[in-house]
DNA sequence: CTATACATTCAAATGAAATGCATCTAATAT
DNA sequence: ATATTAGATGCATTTCATTTGAATGTATAG
């Protein structure tokens, strides 16, 4: 089982967002901090915005910032969003539906598994928040492109 | 956030086998119900036989049974296997991972889903056993003697 | 007015999942 | 013993959702 990737994506936005305070970082920005592609994570952030996750701000020196204290969101919230509400299984053509208890079953592990996530909250992940602001003023990767082919294999040793 | 289909056929096939009890059900029967893949039901039903959730037998008149009772196997185990112990989002190569506490945040809550469904036996979802074993008895081109040239043509039209 | 950055739409590329086919092994009825 | 059935395995192909790229519009600062 697996997040969507738009809900990865989502996720490490705000994050970003989260560690740069009331600043706005512009999707450029936070796509080439990840190497993502940047027409993607607009749409993505586009839903955000929609949903009141962050704010928007356009023209020169416009971009994001989070809507709301990164306390005040939790994970929870963010992927109810980010996941939509579809069931985890598709039933429509399936010969047993009428008789099949699982779509409730699942749901209810599903809401456990959110219910866990109101738990945190957006500034718990981003706790280690000056070893992140220090990631995160990196010169990411290449200057302005479209395609940064540089992978960041990053795997430095923790704390 | 989905179930990958294999998941989604692997409880659909266990289903099944639950409803028929003791009987052998063989693959090619169980795709038919489904209108899925012989070949793909086939790799998934290996794995099941590899992790001893169903016996195989070959041969003529061969098939598959559960290889313990319904109620001894929970939905949380069936899923644990078909759904592999990879986390739900991949970090390799993300920036901040070093200092990103999401993946221990989304392992606490993937484990309170599984809990819930610990709590389900396959037979809790076949518990209309009737009802169900009434849908499997249904499929075309059943009883004693099937075509071996027959076309699993059958898509179940849906919206 | 111009440069920048978000907003929107659509077409194309990508890649994992699913499928189909061929071949092998095993069990059993005749 | 042989033919037949059904599971085991590997490989090539297809399908489909996701992701990406490109083109165009809108808003704002300087």
């Amino acid at each position: 089982m697996k997040l969507s990737r738009h809900s990865d994506y989502a996720l490490r936005a705000m994050i970003q967002l989260a560690s740069a305070g009331d600043e706005l970082v512009s999707i450029r920005r936070i796509s080439e901090t990840y190497g993502i592609s940047h027409s993607h994570l607009m749409k993505i952030v586009q839903s955000l915005g929609h949903a009141g996750f962050v704010e928007t701000v356009r023209g020169r020196h416009g971009g994001l910032r989070l809507a709301r204290p990164a306390r005040e969101i939790s994970l929870g919230a963010l992927l109810r969003h980010t996941e939509g509400e579809d069931g985890l299984v598709d039933c429509t053509g399936c010969l047993i539906a009428p008789a099949c208890g699982l779509p409730g079953m699942l749901a209810e592990a599903l809401e456990a598994f959110l219910k866990v996530l109101d738990g945190y909250r957006l500034d718990d992940v981003a706790s280690r928040s000056h070893v992140l602001r220090a990631l995160f003023d990196r010169p990411a990767s290449a200057g302005p492109g479209d395609t940064p082919s540089a992978r960041c294999d990053a795997r430095q040793a923790g704390p």
